[in-house]
RNA sequence: UCCUUGAUAGCUCAGCUGGUUAGAGCACAUGACUGUUAAUCAUGGGGUCCCUGGUUCGAGCCCAGGUCGAGGAGCCA
């Protein structure tokens, strides 16, 4: 029976099918009409679009069996594809049988024919799927996925499996989430009262990943280029609109690559996914770009045809300090830039995306490469309209004891690190990568707000429902 | 975590200077209508005014504490 399905993707743009019977499947988005004939709305989610249902409901079967259908109702409906009389779609299907497989009683069924909040919606994560919003941007969400992985694909990059649970607390991007098996009511103590890990499942203190880039490193020191694509979590208690607890990253690395070469590979991937994008969502674009932001489309244009803007991070600050604009916070060499300094940049100054490099060494991870004026370090931050950093990379330090010694500096244990540091003590290698955020990704994509609107089930700070 | 702001019907919101029985639009129910496009028209049902305490003759409105949401900041992707 399955495979007699017509996907309403498919009967709305083959015109072959004119004139033949076809059964689709979907949910019904609305239903109206008259005494004697009804329209129903129907969406599979292969597609935003909704395909029409006229149904004859002069007899009193067809009327009864109408009356059951509502808004969120799931049906089959078999019935002959036809050139419409109305306005407002091409083609419909003039239903002769249809199936409820599913109603939704109206009185309780949350989602209306009329829009809701995006803030409304969030509380009914499991449902809003079935919105147009939603699904619009799962679908490119999807689309985003699979490009990511066509591109380093095409380039013969190899899709390497970072462990989701890691052994090592070291890795300095942030609070982690622990795991652990063992009892809560009797947790196993060492003589000096700390918990005995020994006891626990790995036999040591494990947490969930913060970032799979050292692990990404080890496989570039093999494969040449990498790149990682899973989930990554973070136990920062950030109530913002760019933040989840659990985000999904790509982390591509490549060996033999310096920092120009870090910042080619970043522009050309980001133009690639957004033109793949426009390519390929088209129709849920424009949705977007009508309902929530007039200017998306124009503003992914713009950024697939125009070149980053390049700068040190000290070329960065100097125009800020002469921007002649008062800000929140001063603009200091050796600070880290806030929010407002990076918008003026790229918002105001350059009104293009941005790549600052070589920042102070003071504000950057220990393993990124340092410069010879020794103040210096080869980041990378790619930073895009409305959305801030959307990529945070460098080229790697691959000298073992400059290395090791910026790892005294900042207190990380060696020991710990072994694995990382056998990177350079055996066949080191320049090296480059960089982590992009998805859901940032996503949301520059989509046009849309909020972080938690463009990933099925966020997880935030004090929720995690569903 | 900090700052700002909000919470009234299923949803979106109004509610005056503290004063009778808390309203509207949409949704929903019933009916009308021969092709509708968020259909239209008529009628109807629907409320823990976020919670706790306080002030007052009287609190949706004022005060205190709390809970939750949103926006901004920080942390970052």
């Amino acid at each position: 029976m399955q495979s007699k399905r017509t996907k309403i993707k498919e009967a709305l743009i083959n015109q072959e099918n004119v004139g033949k019977e076809i059964i689709v499947k979907g949910w019904v988005r609305t239903i109206r009409g008259s005494k004697f004939v009804n329209f129903i709305a129907l969406n599979d989610g292969s597609t935003i679009d909704n395909i029409q249902l006229v149904v004859d409901v002069a007899n009193e079967k067809a009327f009864e069996l109408c009356s059951k259908i509502s808004t969120g109702a799931c049906i089959s409906c078999t019935g002959i594809l036809v050139q419409s009389q109305g306005k407002g779609q091409s083609f419909e299907i003039q239903a002769s049988e249809i199936e409820i497989y599913g109603t939704a009683d109206p009185e309780i069924y949350p989602l209306q024919k009329k829009g809701h909040t995006l803030e409304f919606l969030r509380e009914i994560a499991h449902l809003r799927p079935r919105t147009n919003t939603f699904g619009a941007v799962l679908r490119i969400r999807h689309h985003m996925a699979f490009a990511i992985h066509k591109f380093f694909n095409d380039k013969g990059f190899f899709y390497l499996h970072a462990p989701i649970i890691t052994g090592s607390d070291a890795e300095g991007a942030g609070e982690m989430f622990k795991v652990t098996t063992l009892d809560f009511n009797n947790v196993p103590r060492n003589e000096d009262k700390t918990v005995n890990f020994k006891e626990d499942f790995f036999g040591k203190a494990t947490n969930l990943t913060v970032s799979g880039q050292l692990e990404s490193e080890l496989g570039a020191m093999a494969l040449s280029q990498v790149y990682t694509f899973g989930p990554t979590f973070r136990a920062e208690n950030s109530n913002t609109t760019r933040h989840l607890a659990e985000f999904w990253m790509i982390e591509p690395e490549i060996a033999f690559f310096d920092i120009d070469d870090n910042m080619d590979l970043a522009e050309e991937m980001l133009k690639y996914l957004i033109s793949y994008a426009i390519e390929n969502c088209k129709e849920d674009l424009e949705f977007l770009n009508k309902m929530y932001d007039n200017e998306l489309l124009a503003r992914l244009d713009f950024v697939v045809n125009n070149s980053f803007q390049r700068l040190t991070y000290t070329e960065g600050v100097e125009i800020l300090k002469n921007a002649g604009q008062k800000f929140e916070y001063p603009v200091d060499w050796g600070t880290d830039l806030q929010s407002e300094h990076e918008r003026y940049l790229v918002e105001k100054h350059f009104k293009k995306p941005v790549i600052l490099i070589n920042y102070p060494k003071q504000i950057k991870a220990f393993y990124m490469k340092q410069n010879e004026d020794g103040k210096t370090v080869r980041a990378m931050d790619v930073l895009f309209p409305g959305i801030g950093e959307i990529i945070g990379g460098s080229q790697r330090e691959e000298d073992y004891d400059k290395l090791a010694n910026r790892m005294k500096e900042m207190h990380i244990p060696l020991e710990e690190m072994y694995w990382y540091l056998d990177t350079r003590k055996f066949g080191t290698a320049p090296h480059s990568g960089f982590g992009l955020g998805f859901e940032r990704l996503i949301l520059f994509v989509t046009g849309m707000g909020n972080i938690r609107d463009v990933i099925p089930f966020p997880r935030t700070p004090m929720n995690a429902e569903f």
